[in-house]
DNA sequence: GCGGCGATTGACCGACGGGTCAAGGTGCTG
DNA sequence: CAGCACCTTGACCCGTCGGTCAATCGCCGC
């Protein structure tokens, strides 16, 4: 049975994460309740016992691939973001990046879609989403304070609408219902945050990617 | 059990939508699969087995609930659009009552962004979607004959964005992330859409609500 | 070679809940 | 009244699956 006070191995570690990737490939391909503990330890070549070995329970897992999925996107947008240009531009970098990581793990993101939040994990998508939004709403305040963006509008609604915009496209775009490539939508999704953001066309001569 | 060919009296006809509406309420408080479907029948006093007599399985009580509430949505609409105001207008009014409308249903919609769409009528959701993303789109096009927006802009790819935008804010909102009155959200998801569209301050003069 | 601990096994448990069924109304029509 | 179609009941069936457990293995330090 699993216990927190535990020492794990090279092995343990090895094995822990083996288990992990099997559940992401199942979980994308056939979905989170679709696919059985056993499953996940047949993949890995294992008896159903040792999951509960390294996993208190199904949604343990489920949470974990969550955060780390977490971590890689933000380590992509942080990438993507040149810290010198002016915070309209590091925005729609941001966007831009969102867009791209989203689309290189699509498969994972239309799983995410569908798992019903049903006490699953409940908030821990949203956390996730209130994050981004708190930091994309710090440079709407920068821009604000610099005029490039009207500063009578709400920061924080401004923010949810770029972060909105990245989720909706991206989703769009995996589910097929956008067929350009990728670079495509992810120019678009600069353009439409940039236009929505900006009071009138005062982004004349700034461009989102030089 | 079940049968296509039965001819429902007037006392079917009532029991049936006493189920529907029983459904409902348990549905957007605890969520799909936390609800049983004898909880249904309980709700509605009746036995388990009679569910059976109106509905072949608990999927399809939930489809008849999803198709209903987007006729009314789509009802909604068609009341709040001016048939004589040009197309981008018409837009920015078919988003705005969206806004209210999923506000004033928001327990609902909120359940249904947490159904896990792990096969249980996978598609009929977007299938909602697609649809109103068609009619936007159509509009979009009318307003760039007339010059309103960019031409050169994708029309499915714009509207995509309204709805997206009118999904995103909806859900925000809804969820408490945004404690504005649903006035003043509906009236920044005008704001938004219509300056995303434009391509530049051509919109002066066009108020969204007069 | 012994004790201890991590690692591993797979049979087993137990509840849960969707769906079935045979039986029994009730009310109309012929 | 007979027959038929609609309506209602609740006990029952049964597959599914997360989670448990006692037993065993293998490695390492003493």
């Amino acid at each position: 049975m699993y216990t927190t006070d535990r020492q794990l191995t090279d092995q343990g570690r090895e094995r822990k994460q083996q288990l992990l990737d099997c559940a992401q490939t199942l979980f994308t391909a056939r979905g989170y309740g679709a696919t059985r503990v056993v499953d996940i330890c047949d993949a890995a070549g294992v008896a159903k016992g040792l999951f509960y070995w390294y996993f208190p329970t199904k949604e343990t897992l489920f949470a974990e691939l969550v955060r780390s999925m977490r971590l890689r996107l933000r380590r992509a947008q942080a990438e993507a973001i040149d810290p010198t240009a002016d915070p309209l531009t590091r925005i729609c970098q941001g966007a831009e990046a969102s867009v791209r990581f989203m689309a290189a793990h699509a498969s994972f993101f239309a799983f995410l879609e569908n798992v019903g939040v049903e006490g699953i994990v409940a908030g821990l998508l949203n956390e996730g989403r209130d994050v981004h939004t708190r930091d994309v709403a710090a440079q709407v305040v920068e821009a604000q304070a610099l005029h490039l963006i009207d500063p009578d509008e709400d920061a924080a609604l401004l923010a949810s609408g770029v972060i909105g915009t990245v989720t909706h496209f991206s989703h769009a775009h995996r589910s097929g219902r956008i067929d350009l490539p990728i670079d495509s939508v992810a120019l678009f999704v600069g353009r439409w945050v940039r236009q929505a953001l900006v009071p009138e066309s005062s982004s004349r001569g700034i461009l989102t990617t030089p």
